[in-house]
DNA sequence: CTGAAAGCGCTAACAA
DNA sequence: TTGTTAGCGCTTTCAG
């Protein structure tokens, strides 16, 4: 293409030392008013901006973070990185976003590991238990999780309180008469499918209310049709449950959908009640009771955490609330 | 945090030059057998991987694409994204995604102009034209287009033909017997507004139906509530129409709830297409007739036509077929 | 306040 | 087949 402008350049029509040029850029050093315009003058006549490699190899920092994310076309996911965008950018971060979903389905494939040579640091939604060769790259680079996060260690985590989240969901049906709570969960690699399921075994339990293995169902994916498949599988019980709490909004659209197909109300026959209030669920018909996870928090306040660590500072961990949003559905 | 080996650290551990440890790592030059197998030992030891700041300065080319994208938590966006995503990865390229979203809402901020300087070329679904600061760097790297594209201009493109299509969808309405058929346009920023806009005339026009500028309403934003509000602005004539096209699903969705609530049933009173085909549109009841947009494969072209540029070559642009989808709302 | 020069990690032309 | 060396564009001592 064309050949850009470099600091020499500037220096040359400047009439000073490439020296002088990168301390005006980056006003590292006192450079004298009127010398100061003279660069601004040229590097403003050529166009000029700086070559990040050039920089990047100098001080050994490149302004880039990475966002590792099991799908980014999964709605919750984009909220969060919406959230993370908003705040890395306005310090002049840039994001490089690692779709994980691939590597999922296709084994053959591994998350490129140069991407850990690139950035200063990396926010994770995804899954890293069991995935060696990420979590080796935690010495390498300050790393902060979201949402998900690994099940032992010491990586900082923003995320909600799923466990109490399950049992607020649960306790809500429970306090609506109901004894015959199935559950749908996806599986449970996520931390928080396992923590959910936790909440609504204690929940059922306080209750006094034994756990039928046969009210859980697994869900293959978090995407409409699993809960349909698993909706489906409910049906087949001799004893129907009375309300149903599925892991995720879409799930338990998937289920609705399945439950009507055969006839059931939801919720006259079938409570449904769902999990991440994503902005679908409120324009669903019937509208989706459902535990609402605040996103874009979720993704600023990981995002805040990294960049203060970058920063020299040490931020911990946070928890953020969750909150009960009572619709239609159940 | 900890220290890097570098490529010298490689060479004195194999006992070779830097040099040929390069060689070796790029497979650019041939290297002796027992050599490369030294170097490769040397590399597996110290778990050894290039830096890219190095590399992209040496070879002036970095890996690293641009997506630039109004708003990529739009299940529209993310789609394509996933497309452009898949093809990339597979060559060894990385992606950085910037959501221009804030940009409109906050006219302070403007997209960061080092971006530029970072990838090797851009992939753009957002509306270019009146960004002169954007179009420039069309001189400075190779450009894509998919779905916006510069109204004039050389940008290669690929997209749907947007005219045709909504001249098919207006054409199925015509069909059922419908006559006063309203519009839910977006913005007219976007190219594909305006040729949506235009096939929805010349299908009218075809019939020998007059356009009538009443029935046709412009939606602040893409989101479902922009559409009830279009909606509702509708059902306020003295004579309502019996069909509504609107050119988004979302849109769609949003004219139907607000349809509903005021006591019509859809389609039996007011039919309702919608445009591109999410994922939702199958799952909202009823299920949404629309017009299909292959957005996984519009991303996968338009990289396919960047790495093809990149790699010297001259592709072109592409169109891509739309689809008209039947299911309940029309 | 300014300039010269070393060095960041790598590639590639040139020599051997 | 291999090594030496000159950059790539920038930041940062170190002198002055």
């Amino acid at each position: 293409m064309k050949d850009l402008p470099s600091i020499n350049a500037v220096a040359e029509l400047a009439d000073v030392s490439i020296a002088t040029v990168s301390r005006v850029l980056n006003k590292s050093k006192p450079v004298s008013e009127q010398t100061r315009l003279r660069v601004e003058a040229a590097v403003a006549q050529l166009g000029y901006r700086a070559n990040p490699f050039g920089r990047s190899l100098a001080k050994a920092q490149s302004h880039l973070l990475l966002v590792l994310v099991p799908d980014f076309s999964n709605p919750f996911y984009s909220q969060i990185i919406k959230g993370i965008e908003a705040v890395t950018r306005r310090r002049g971060y840039k994001i490089l976003i690692a779709d994980d979903s691939n590597l999922w389905t296709d084994r053959a494939e591994t998350l490129d590991l140069s991407y850990f040579r690139l950035v200063d640091g990396v926010i994770s939604l995804t899954h890293l238990d069991e995935r060696p060769e990420l979590m080796a790259e935690m010495d390498t680079l300050p790393w902060v999780a979201c949402s998900e996060y690994p099940s032992k260690g010491v990586v900082p985590h923003v995320s909600i309180d799923h466990r109490q989240a399950a049992v607020d969901a649960v306790q809500y049906l429970l306090n609506g008469g109901h004894k015959r709570i199935a559950l749908i969960t996806a599986e449970e690699d996520y931390l928080w499918a396992q923590q959910r399921r936790e909440g609504y075994e204690i929940a059922l339990q306080r209750a006094g209310i034994q756990v039928d293995p046969n009210l859980i169902r697994t869900a293959n994916d978090l995407d409409y049709e699993s809960g349909g498949q698993a909706a489906g599988s409910l049906l087949a019980l001799p004893e129907l449950p009375t309300a149903v709490f599925a892991m995720s909004d879409t799930l338990a659209i998937g289920v609705i959908k399945a439950l009507r197909r055969k006839g059931k109300r939801v919720p006259e026959d079938i409570a449904v009640i769902g999990f991440d209030n994503l902005p679908l669920s409120s324009v669903f018909e019937p509208a989706l009771t459902t535990i609402a996870q605040p996103m874009r928090e979720l993704g600023e306040a990981a995002a805040q955490i990294l960049l203060e660590r970058l920063a020299g500072g040490t931020s911990e961990s946070r928890t953020l609330a969750h909150r009960l949003v009572l619709r239609e559905s159940a």
